[in-house]
DNA sequence: AGTTTCATCACCCAATCATGTGATATTACC
DNA sequence: GGTAATATCACATGATTGGGTGATGAAACT
């Protein structure tokens, strides 16, 4: 197969480390930079005219920062691959640069080499990052524990099973079809449902079961 | 510093891969395996005497799986690093894994030398992923996309006041009370909303706005 | 000036829900 | 054999909700 060069524009502020990248970029095969930039100014011009493959994103900096960068980028270009390149570590500008898009997320301390390992494998669709910012990554997702304390609310299988059907929209009386049992009987159900989660309404325990994920 | 091997055991019902993974293991400095298992029979006990630091654990073995032993894992001792190790590359295995616990995920066809890396680094805290396991992850976050989806809806400012309330199990009449309008505006409100979100009722309604991040 | 959108309110009616009270049958456990 | 938990059903009553129709005033836009 054909191989093309990965097409690479660098937002950075520092003019010394915008030139090393320059330099690092250029000189390597199979990398192409074809844009280099001191902030997010004119980022949504830039990308369309440019249509580079992968963006290295700086985050701070003066005039437009890197994150409202990469929204604009993701808005205009959503298959343009943004890995950030910053010295930030901390949850809060992970968290955002990872919602809003960007697929990777790189210190700069990461060592040349490395960097052009990760923007290899930005480009072909993997999410290049530390370890430690994986595992940071990893605790913003929903964790077994959570799961583990809704079942105190120690509902039946039958009871749990209605309490599905009620959060995915069914009435008693479809309820009733999908269980073959008789309205009533769902009623029941239900009344014991409410008493166990300390609810008095649908809404409410559909809110509760969403929320403390005992569906 | 006094630097002592790292501690580990492994769950993995294959016995060429198992005695492979022990002789890799057993050869190479700082690494001490500490005991090896064909399924999570015995889990609770085995993590109680041995105090493993890192646990690398296959997903599909019989009687007693992989997953099963990361919840009772995390159950008994949290403070164990759980590297999945298996050939399963899919969300729903990966979603679960990494919702229990684990803080790493290898896929078997790993090079030796990256698997002792892995487990080093999952020991100092990090999470060691392939990137292809690691975008996968990254989808499983929320993601901006649906934040902007949501608003596709175009509920006015008032609209979404009431739908937040509803959310949280208020009734018509709560709702009037809250906002000082009258029921029947609230009414009025609620229809344009079902109207909006194509639902017909509250539950629906609820279920809507809490999953697709409308509130 | 005319149109559209929004928030407000009113009335009606049928469907649905919340709650109480009580009964029966099955299963499991002591 | 007695007890407790579970699932089932029935009846009753009042409150709440869903849908329809229509009206008014304010703001915004054309």
């Amino acid at each position: 197969m054909t191989q093309t060069s990965i097409k690479i524009v660098v937002y950075e502020d520092n003019p010394d480390l915008r030139e090393s990248l320059s330099v690092l970029l250029g000189g390597s095969i199979g990398f192409e930079l074809i844009g280099a930039f001191v902030n997010c100014e004119q980022v949504a011009k830039q990308i369309v005219e440019l249509k580079p493959d992968v963006v290295l994103m700086d985050i701070d900096m003066p005039v437009a920062n890197g994150l409202k960068g990469l929204k604009i980028i993701k808005q205009l270009a959503p298959q343009v691959n943004v890995v950030m390149f910053t010295v930030f570590e901390d949850n809060e500008n992970i968290f955002e640069a990872i919602c809003s898009g960007a697929v990777g997320y790189l210190l700069k301390r990461t060592p040349p080499v490395k960097l052009l390992e990760a923007i290899q494998d930005a480009n072909n669709g993997g999410a290049p990052m530390t370890s430690s910012i994986a595992r940071k990554v990893l605790q913003m997702l929903p964790t077994q524990q959570k799961v583990t304390e809704n079942n105190d609310y120690k509902l039946t299988e039958r009871e749990s099973e209605i309490l599905n059907l009620l959060v995915k929209g069914n009435s008693y009386k479809m309820i009733a079809d999908k269980c073959s049992i008789s309205i009533d009987t769902v009623r029941s159900h239900i009344k014991k449902i409410y008493d166990k989660l300390h609810v008095h309404s649908q809404t409410e325990a559909v809110a509760k079961a969403i929320h403390e994920r005992i569906v």
